[in-house]
DNA sequence: ATTTGACCAGATTTGTAATTTTGGTCAAAT
DNA sequence: ATTTGACCAAAATTACAAATCTGGTCAAAT
């Protein structure tokens, strides 16, 4: 916004994201971001014109950090061809993200009032582009032999969805002593999803490379066009 | 409970169902329940000692006719014999009763503020045999070489229960119409655990038959049992 | 030019008393 | 012997004013 001072700005943000995580979106006030951030409550809409459009600038930086942890794992993987694999890397960068498994699983606890506002962040999201990749992405992974085709895209998208779900939503319905430690569990998932993808033949490896590779420079590429849409909006 | 008259019991239980599927705990009355069965509230207490006891009653019903549903489908399926058969017909089993799905969710709409009592059913029920009963179940069958062993009972058993859970939870937090229609979501689900599971040379059918029909006549025994355990409990 | 924090109107929460509803009972009716 | 529904104490809901808090501003300080 008006002021230059990215220094603070990263303070501020700091401060916002351990109390919105830890007290929710309620319950933390301006005043309480200010102290925790040692700065004055007015240096706040310095840059930010609203409690809102600081919360979602924390939003957008943290599905930015996400995005880019996500990347790097899919990257960095050495066995980053398959589509288990860079399934596995999106739920460790998931799991390793409390704020992107809070919007995942829409927390009340975290969110509160925020999404009760007509046109929130999640609405304005949704209304664009929906959540349609995965299921695209699934398709093209079909078309080019890599993955099983006797199945639609669209239920392997949805079985994909519950799995992420599941994994950061399932200690609110059963008690944790029940549920395995997340990396047991992703690995587990990953074996099971490669298992249960495989075409007849076994997958065309190169071409699910391929196809991968595009994706991460898409996602790159969206992410940038959020922060531009951010920069202009209320 | 005081009195002999079985067919009353069930028009109360009737009416019960729908009324507290369609206004949950907190909404439905006594009183309405009266009304709605056809008959004066006092009856209600000649059949039930309280409320709570006439829900439970409810549940134990209702999950009673569930494992009954799950029984038969599961000896009917001409295909009975593989696991991933077995599990489309419990998640089958799952979504026709909409009580079973709530009681998972712990639906708090339907539940309300049942689920604050210190002694309610869930409590009670976790407190003796676990939930434990699905991931032993998966390890007979890694013992039997009919499940891959290179992932642990626990895992498999929570991965199949985030996919029952998704199957009727996912509604709260994606819109309807992004979901793919039950069916098909089963249909693929059951596809795709079948290849997940398979150990690398492909199941041993038999034993797993034999497994399953143990587990048939190990459900019937359970639900006799906690019957019992109900007709002297409060 | 920046930054601050006292200040304010509007929203939220709290305290509380009046009102209504509800689970459960039992004398009377059948 | 059964069944009923008017009745009751306890609990939940509503009503509403007083008190508090909060997002946002801006004159004054730096």
């Amino acid at each position: 916004m008006g002021t230059d001072n990215p220094e603070r700005e990263k303070r501020i943000l700091d401060a916002a994201s351990d109390l919105f995580a830890h007290y929710g979106y309620d319950k933390t006030t301006v005043s309480d971001i200010a102290r925790a951030a040692g700065v004055s409550k007015g240096a706040i809409y310095l840059h930010f014109e609203s409690k809102d459009a600081l919360f979602e600038g924390l939003l957008i930086r943290e599905m930015e950090q996400y995005g880019q942890k996500w990347v790097e794992r899919v990257m960095a993987d050495p066995d980053g061809g398959s589509i288990a694999t860079m399934y596995k890397q999106t739920l460790y960068a998931w799991t390793e993200s409390p704020f992107m498994a809070a919007m995942f699983k829409q927390d009340r606890r975290v969110f509160g009032n925020y999404l009760r506002k007509p046109d929130n962040f999640f609405r304005r999201l949704e209304g664009g582009r929906g959540q349609s990749t995965r299921h695209e992405f699934i398709a093209l992974m079909q078309a080019a032999g890599a993955v099983r085709t006797d199945i639609s895209a669209q239920v392997i998208a949805h079985v994909m969805n519950i799995l992420a779900y599941g994994l950061v939503a399932m200690d609110d319905v059963i008690d944790a002593e029940q549920i395995p430690e997340t990396e047991a569990l992703i690995e587990g998932m990953g074996l099971l999803m490669e298992q249960a993808l495989a075409p007849p033949g076994g997958g065309n490896q190169e071409a699910a490379k391929q196809i991968i590779e595009q994706l991460v420079a898409g996602v790159q590429q969206q992410f940038t066009a959020l922060r531009e849409e951010e920069s202009e909006s209320k």
